[in-house]
DNA sequence: ACGCCGACCGTCCGA
DNA sequence: CGGTCGGCGT
């Protein structure tokens, strides 16, 4: 059987391109991964290209073990070492051998959105920033997107971001940046933008990688930002054997599919790839292997309402298929409910399995419904994303420990721990030392080795932290040592902290839960160290920190797949159900208000159709898709309008109908109780935003109000838009559950079930923090008056002064700090140095 | 220093 | 509804 037996003409040719830029627009289902993988192999078997001279990047951890599999047995498993991996682990590579120019350690932390969070949190308390008014997360956010964009803290104020923001922000994130690079750390977008600005500024870094990789190959280009954007076409320039250079970039991806803008995607990547390489060769793969006709007509239709894209239009061979089904439920409970009895009837039926099925959602919130019905059913079920194992608190202290051994300058996971189980080491203590610590320009623990310095400690809080700073000193003596294990730290962590004693103690019956999944993590630990060409406990915690839930779904299992479509991506199942087509949650309200100003209420909404687009297109055999009439969100009754994405649906291969749903009266007290939520109709504000564009939502689109049970939906009753569709509903009644859409409901347009303190940070007045200039100093625990020069101290040499603890004494001198002054007093108890703001001297006559 | 309680608040999507 | 966090009371 040979290499290319199973190509078809398109993908013969993409496989079997020579040198030079090429891309391959790859319909959903059109084999795209085949593509790559043949097109490796290809490159290593016919055209002598060393396996090492070769970077394939993919989306997930998943992917990229995936596609090794797959080129392995293409070659026979004879080579093993093409690299293939995501961009984030490939720019912690690239970061671990050259990072030492931009001033960090080979062993540097990386930090995710809590330790972001929280890192922000410490710099804006700093910075004297009140974080009611600048929430960290939103500023984090205005950060991310500069990153994204290859913006750092110098150019960010003339930067069209910067430019509309509070200058708050653009000392926020020079701060930020300061503090990871002190606590050597980068954080996710940092690994990129950093990456990019290594390769910028280090000749070497570069010509080392131009020169080493011949062949780039990235899929699902439709998804990289600007800042991936600039990697890869810095890294695809190679010297060919006649000295000439080439880009030998393959990137693969369809742009109809590009659903993550939100964190900096640029769809143009995509669409303008041509511009970038003028030279480049175009492929595009239109048959799909995937689904059945009608499926691959309904994602068809759908698409093709979105303006701005590259023409393409999948065709099928497979049969025609079932129809697609759209069903709508009484409630978010009777849609689970109905689901899970589906699939177990279908499987009971004999003709598929569980693995066959996978639900579908916007939201990872909508998943609850979904899970409680699984356990009450006794199938088995997997939920992707949400809350991973990493994110356990348990596993986190553990990390948190991990990552102190490993690199004591993380300041962020030694708070964290410092006082975990409960050491006597309390707010207040590690607040003064960090402001020491700040105002000494050193590192936390630094500090708290040098605790007894610090005046304003108490005895017991130096003694606690003495033996803190001591046991985290035996545990790195003992991780160096000769023939240690990996996994023998976390037993040598529980020993010294007595964590475990303190887990019992705490809550006797989460206990053991939590101690198995210390013991899974020792377990990964072990695994890691026997699969690591060079194990090393940061090499660990770095991998840890790039896996994502997608990444350890196994197909070998029974269970029902649950996962927000994002997280569908990639992936295809023989039945699909995409639940919560609701204007409001899919598409999303967020993306009907279009509050973001860089992107226009029409790019949002595309961007949403596309999401749908990737839902429908993971269906191989079957597609069913469904709406709550009522869905209860953060504790709220709400009542949202089927999708606009459903009225695009083809009638002719689409099968609608309405759920009963629950009995009669769990029906009727749920009507009843509609009435006391009052005012959630949330989508009320959507009529009047769209009255021009659209009249498909109009009076009237509901039906008769008022009619009774039986009484008809109405024609029309989504969208009767224009296509002229429309009188699906002529009989079953769900009536009256209008009675929740009278006008005494309220078309609340300030509804504020959606935040109305959704301001984006950078529109945020400037407000009162503090003078444009950033003080010297602001001692955070006590709003004591800044120190901001020498006469502001209120004493100067010569002076008598009183201390708290020392007394009076005289001053001996004052000397300019980093941040503050220090002052040398000689007391009664001798002579003293101290910082001013610490010692708060009070000047006596 | 620490625990408890009430206010708040948010939440999309994710490497 | 559920988690987080700050304030307050020991």
């Amino acid at each position: 059987m040979g290499l290319y037996d199973f190509l078809n003409d398109e993908q013969y040719q993409a496989v079997t391109h020579g040198s030079g830029p090429l891309l391959v627009l790859a319909g959903a289902g059109s084999g795209k991964t085949r593509v790559i993988t043949h097109r490796i192999a290809h490159l290593i078997r016919e055209c002598g290209v060393s396996p090492y001279r070769i970077l394939a990047i993919t989306f997930t951890n998943k992917a990229a073990n995936e596609m090794k599999e797959r080129v392995a047995r293409l070659l026979d498993n004879e080579y093993n070492d093409v690299w293939v991996s995501t961009f984030h682990s490939a720019c912690v590579r690239m970061l671990r051998r050259f990072c030492s120019g931009l001033g960090y350690d080979t062993n540097f932390a990386i930090y995710d959105t809590d330790d972001q969070k929280r890192a922000m949190k410490d710099v804006l308390r700093h910075l004297n920033i009140d974080v009611k008014q600048f929430p960290p997360k939103q500023v984090l956010a205005v950060i991310s997107k500069a990153k994204n964009e290859l913006i750092g803290p110098e150019d960010f104020r003339s930067s069209d971001i910067g430019r509309t923001c509070d200058r708050n922000i653009a000392r926020a994130y020079t701060e930020y940046q300061e503090f990871l690079q002190k606590n050597n750390a980068f954080d996710f977008d940092d690994l990129l933008m950093k990456t990019v600005e290594m390769l910028q500024t280090n000749h070497e870094a570069l010509a080392y990688y131009q020169d080493r990789f011949e062949h780039i190959l990235v899929d699902e280009y439709q998804d990289t930002n600007t800042a991936q954007f600039e990697l890869v076409r810095l890294l695809a320039t190679h010297i060919n054997r006649d000295g000439e250079p080439e880009h030998n970039l393959c990137v693969v991806g369809d742009d109809d599919q590009s659903i993550y803008s939100f964190r900096g995607a640029n769809i143009r990547n995509i669409l303008d790839f041509e511009k970038t390489y003028p030279d480049a060769t175009v492929i595009k793969l239109e048959q799909n292997y995937r689904s059945t006709k009608r499926i691959l007509e309904a994602a068809n239709a759908v698409i093709k309402n979105n303006m701005g894209r590259k023409e393409k239009s999948l065709r099928t061979d497979n049969d025609e298929g079932e129809l697609v089904r759209v069903t709508e439920y009484p409630s978010d409970l009777d849609e689970a409910k109905e689901i899970v009895r589906e699939i177990g009837k279908q499987v009971r039926d004999g003709h598929s399995t569980y693995s066959d099925y996978a639900i579908l959602y916007r939201t990872n919130a909508q998943s609850r419904a979904f899970e409680e019905q699984f356990v009450y059913s006794g199938i088995p079920y997997r939920l992707v994303g949400g809350t991973n194992f990493y994110e356990r608190m348990e596993i986190r202290d553990m990390l948190a420990y991990l990552r102190v051994i490993e690199n004591g300058n993380d300041a962020v996971s030694l708070k964290r721990i410092i006082n975990v189980p409960k050491r006597g080491i309390g707010d207040t203590t590690v607040d003064r030392v960090d402001d020491y610590a700040y105002v000494k320009d050193i590192a936390l623990y630094d500090a708290l080795c040098n605790a007894s310095d610090i005046p304003s400690l108490g005895s017991r809080a130096i003694s606690g932290i003495r033996k803190f700073t001591e046991m985290i000193d035996s545990l790195r003596a003992m991780l160096s040592g000769d023939g240690y294990h990996l996994p023998q730290i976390i037993d040598d962590v529980l020993a010294a902290t007595g964590y475990e004693e303190d887990l019992t103690a705490q809550e006797p019956e989460k206990a053991s839960d939590r101690m198995n999944n210390i013991t899974e993590l020792k377990n990964k630990l072990a695994q890691y160290e026997q699969q690591a060409d060079q194990p090393s406990l940061s090499g660990f915690l770095a991998e840890v920190a790039l896996v994502a839930d997608i990444d350890s779904i196994d197909s070998g299992s029974d269970y029902v797949v649950l996962m927000t479509l994002h997280s569908a991506k990639g992936l295809e199942f023989n039945h699909v159900f995409i639940s919560g087509l609701e204007d409001g949650l899919f598409p999303s309200c967020r993306s009907i208000e279009s509050d973001d100003p860089g992107l226009s209420e029409e790019e949002g909404i595309e961007e949403e159709r596309r999401l749908f687009y990737v839902g429908i297109t993971r269906a191989m055999q079957s597609l069913m898709i469904s709406y709550a009439v009522q869905r209860m969100t953060r504790g709220e009754m709400q009542f949202n309008r089927p999708s606009r994405f459903l009225s695009e649906l083809p009638r002719e291969v689409t099968k609608k109908s309405i759920a009963g749903g629950s009995s009669w009266s769990d029906r009727n007290s749920m009507r009843g109780s509609a009435g006391r939520y009052g005012g959630s109709y949330n989508s009320g504000s959507y009529g009047s935003n769209s009255a021009g564009r659209s009249n498909s939502y109009g009076s009237g689109s509901y039906g008769n109000r008022s009619a009774g049970r039986g009484g008809s939906y109405g024609s029309g009753s989504y969208g009767d838009s224009s296509s002229g569709r429309g009188d699906y509903y002529t009989s079953g009644g769900y009536g009256n559950r209008s009675a929740g859409r009278s006008d005494s409901f309220g078309y609340d347009s300030d509804s504020s079930s959606y935040g109305s303190s959704r301001k984006p940070a950078g529109s945020a007045s400037s407000g009162n923090v503090g003078g444009s200039y950033r003080s010297p100093y602001t001692k955070p625990t006590t709003p004591a008056p800044v120190a901001a020069s020498a006469s502001a101290l209120g004493y100067g040499v010569g002076d008598r002064v009183k201390h708290i603890k020392f007394g009076i004494g005289t001053v001996r001198s004052i000397t300019a700090g980093t941040h503050d002054y220090e002052v040398t007093v000689e007391f009664a108890a001798g002579v003293k140095q101290m910082l001013a703001s610490f010692a708060k001297l009070v000047k006596v006559d």
